[in-house]
RNA sequence: GCGGGCGUCGCCAAGUGGUUAAGGCAGCGGCUUGUGGCGCCGCUAUUCGGGGGUUCGAAUCCCCUCGCUCGCCCCA
């Protein structure tokens, strides 16, 4: 064990690991260009009330997992636990709501001090979507919709909707008001966790895993019959949306988010192949929280998906890997006046858009060219000092199917180009 | 914060009280001082995450500690 390592739950990407990231991340991308979302960056680092404002004071992302300490300047900072408080907070500030509603696209780290176990790392990746601005049950299906579109094109099977609704904020006031009024009737026979909850988060009791609770919780008054009508005729909505769509949901009246901010629609798209930790993707309707963060009333919509977990799945699937960067040329050269003039040769070659490696080890040729066929080149450039005098290069095709030739430095863009070219279609 | 599992070379891994801690991959050097992919030869852990203890003797037993990992809680 090195004396100096990353933070526990901090984890370092290695080059052969960020081919998939970078697929994701393109993909994403790509997935978002078409649906006319706009990128937006914000800073990792924010003043700790926006936050604990915005996600609610209540829950454990705030209470306990939140990256918190005093800067030079005595203010309380949090590393972002989470994009959308974040993303509001910009849209406010610059006004941006008001120039009319609002299709942003974020991605980048999150920072939450949890233990790590499989698919939970305390820096963590998310790429969120924000409809800022929609109000209709339109604008939910489409959200689901885009990070159920993107998540089959990357090739994700075995993915499940699952889909509840919250109920306006007024709805979940009174359900909670009767649950409460209902659980502490039936204290004595709940588990001692659930007992803890009914004052904490009296919804997530309904979550326990305790089998003796599940029983009991048959009888419980449910969400849905405390919904009211206008709520009960958005959910259908969005429901028939999905249907519209051949989008495969399952209703589960157990979901509930944890941040405070969410009413209504709340999604999560899950996976079996994942562990505990089986949530690719989750998000839901937040209509009140631009308000409580300082702006005007503003209806939203948002998910956001772990990357750690989609990549982790990613992985796991045969038939996804990304493409390694194989070079189109290897440089190999040895003596003063060749070494000298192998960088230059390279440089041209590059400057053309072909995929350079130098070898600037001044090996024996033996061992440069072992390394020349580890990296997959193609082809190799060879300059010896015979060559350098003369102004040539050997051009050696490293899978044998050509003869050596030796040419003038200067056509070797040329020459390379053509035989790449011929293969491409091939490959 | 609470449980379970694990910690031998860069990676994989044998070894469970007794002289020098297997092997494979990768790396380096050589056979081949201008030609790779195959083969052969050689080199690479005074040391078994760290610290104490038991013992004539410990990677192997005990204690503490650190780390990794899976799970709980919660979440993406």
């Amino acid at each position: 064990m090195p004396s100096l390592q990353s933070l526990r739950g901090m984890v370092d990407l290695l080059p052969d690991a960020i081919g998939l990231w970078q697929h994701v991340e393109a993909s994403a991308r790509e997935h978002f260009r078409r649906a006319a979302v706009a990128e937006i960056r914000t800073p990792l680092l924010e003043v700790t009330e926006l936050f604990a404002r915005g996600i609610g004071e209540a829950t454990d992302v705030v209470g306990k997992e939140m990256y918190t300490f005093l800067d030079r300047g005595e203010r309380s900072c949090t590393l972002r636990p989470e994009g959308t408080a974040s993303v509001v907070r910009a849209a406010i500030q610059h006004g941006l709501l008001s120039q009319g509603p609002q299709r942003l696209w974020y991605g980048g780290p999150m920072f939450r001090y949890e233990r790590p176990q499989a698919g939970r790392q305390r820096q963590f990746h998310q790429i969120g979507l924000e409809l800022l601005g929609f109000a209709d049950a339109r604008s939910d299906v489409e959200a689901i919709a885009i990070a159920w579109d993107l998540l089959a094109d990357l090739g994700v099977g075995g993915l499940a909707l699952e889909l509840n609704t919250l109920g306006s904020p007024d709805d979940r006031a009174r359900y909670r008001g009767e649950l409460v009024a209902w659980l502490e009737a039936h204290r004595e026979r709940l588990d001692p966790d659930s007992q803890q909850r009914i004052a904490t988060n009296p919804l997530r009791v309904l979550d326990s895993k305790v089998p003796d609770t599940q029983t009991l919780l048959a009888g419980a008054p449910t969400l849905a019959d405390a919904l009211c009508g206008e709520s009960h005729e958005r959910f259908a909505r969005v429901r028939q949306g999905l249907e519209a769509l051949a989008i495969p949901f399952e209703l589960n009246p157990r979901l509930v988010r944890g941040l405070d901010y969410y009413s209504h629609t709340a999604f999560e798209i899950t996976s079996s192949q994942l562990g505990a930790q089986a949530t690719v993707c989750g998000g839901g309707r937040y209509d009140g929280l631009v308000q409580q963060l300082g702006g005007a009333p503003t209806p939203a919509i948002g998910w956001a998906l772990g990357m750690e977990r989609l990549v982790l799945l990613l992985s796991q699937a045969a038939h996804v890997s990304a493409p390694a960067a194989v070079p189109d040329l290897y440089v190999v050269s040895r003596g003063e006046a060749a070494e000298a003039l192998a960088l230059p040769v390279a440089r041209r070659c590059r400057a053309s858009g072909l995929v350079v490696e130098l070898d600037g080890s001044g090996a024996a040729f033996a061992k440069q060219f072992r390394r020349a066929d580890r990296s997959g080149a193609r082809f190799a450039a060879v300059i010896g000092d015979a060559e350098a005098s003369e102004g040539l290069a050997v051009l050696k095709d490293l899978r044998g199917e050509r003869p050596e030739q030796r040419l003038a430095i200067a056509a070797l863009v040329d020459v390379l180009r053509q035989l790449l070219a011929r293969r491409e279609p091939v490959a």
